[in-house]
DNA sequence: AATTATTTTTAGATCAATCTAAATATTAAT
DNA sequence: ATTAATATTTAGATTGATCTAAAAATAATT
């Protein structure tokens, strides 16, 4: 295993959570999501390269590799247990732990991760909501369902819209619910059966029931 | 609160741990104990003269300041919670702790040491029977030492014993005498250095020098 | 006391991670 | 298709952590 320092860990989780279908990943998106200027990314961009874990060409942006998405599944497992352990067993609030997790994620020792995971009796998903890497990097998405079977609190992303009538799927863009869109159910309304979710863009969201029978979700979260 | 790198942490931890009585520290030991080179040490006997955690004199070796022990208390209560936690909630022995928790030490975040410090119950010492420093940076037990080099009237707690031969460990057992157990030295008899000893369930036992050398005191500090 | 040995400090280099400023490519707009 | 705008890369500097080799101070020995 090739030894990484914090900040290359760090630029990798990036370049991974950046990584959308095959878009390459580009140097003014990584610099502004690790908050440093693009000359050092770039720098950094040709060190994972030689390391292996991504392929940068120059002037193209970068893809992850197949080693380098194994590494950052660990670092992402790692996170995300320690999210659950803040959680479940210090009483953390689910959104005061993420600076924390952030440095306990850098904590070399596989065993220390395994032996966690099964203190935390293996969670499928930490308190945000997000799916748990297995040992493999392997992420077990959970089974899909209309959106109008979670339940609040319930997290999940969509996977696919039953129906594909053009001012449906336009009104959806427009509120940047599109595939791929991690949804969290807030509320649901008993009387009509309709809902207020957030995402990552949006905190608060009105879905009727007709619109929500149609959006499936793969649940992340389980109860 | 000064920031300090995992290194400056590291030598200001070191610098604690090789400060005794007022002997300063010199920069030969303190590099033979970083397993650098004494030219490193010595640069860094400067930031941290400059930090105010210790106080460098040229040629003359550095003594830690009131800031510096302070601080280094902070870090080695962290180390110490982290290696209770590795061993009495994931099972590891005690003898292969240190490296993670060497790791775990430098975590940032007062509010974490603090939760895992009550979720563990509040220890008084760690795996290796080592006093934990509490928030202040206090330390309740005091140094751990043979029994024999306790005087009479004397008083500590029975950390551990230094050798695991079954008739002896069941002996000890036998008369209560076990990890834990509060001791107090009544008398010594000079010529074997032999000596009566009374716990809270026994007034009065008595142990030979030989076993007396094994039974290692973490002393109570004046109370 | 003078010399030798040891310890400590300084000087000069290297590597990782960062920056600013300048140069070069690519993309968008007229 | 030029030109303007944007994105990317290169160049040159700085800081922290480290080294080796040389210089200076202190300690030990003859």
């Amino acid at each position: 295993m090739i030894e990484l320092s914090h900040t290359e860990e760090n630029y990798l989780k990036a370049i991974y959570h950046l990584t959308h279908d095959d878009n390459a990943v580009s140097t003014n998106s990584l610099a502004a999501s690790m908050s440093t200027t693009p000359a050092t990314t770039n720098d950094m961009m040709k060190r994972l390269t030689t390391k292996g874990l991504i392929s940068h060409v120059k002037y193209q942006g970068a893809h992850i590799t197949t080693n380098g998405k194994k590494r950052a599944l660990q670092i992402i497992r790692k996170h995300r247990l320690w999210e659950v352990f803040l959680v479940e067993k210090l009483n953390f609030n689910w959104d005061e732990v993420h600076d924390i997790a952030e440095q306990l994620e850098h904590i070399q020792s596989p065993i220390l991760t395994d032996r966690l995971d099964d203190f935390l009796g293996n969670p499928k998903m930490d308190p945000h909501g997000d799916p748990i890497p297995d040992k493999e990097g392997k992420i077990t998405i959970g089974p899909i369902v209309p959106l109008t079977e979670l339940r609040v609190n319930d997290s999940g992303i969509l996977t696919s819209v039953g129906d594909d009538n053009k001012s449906l799927l336009q009104y959806l863009d427009s509120i940047r619910v599109r595939p791929g869109t991690k949804i969290r159910v807030k509320s649901v309304i008993e009387f009509d059966g309709s809902c207020e979710i957030s995402t990552i863009e949006s905190n608060s969201i009105f879905i009727s029931k007709k619109v929500a029978d149609l959006l499936w979700i793969s649940k992340t979260s389980q109860e």
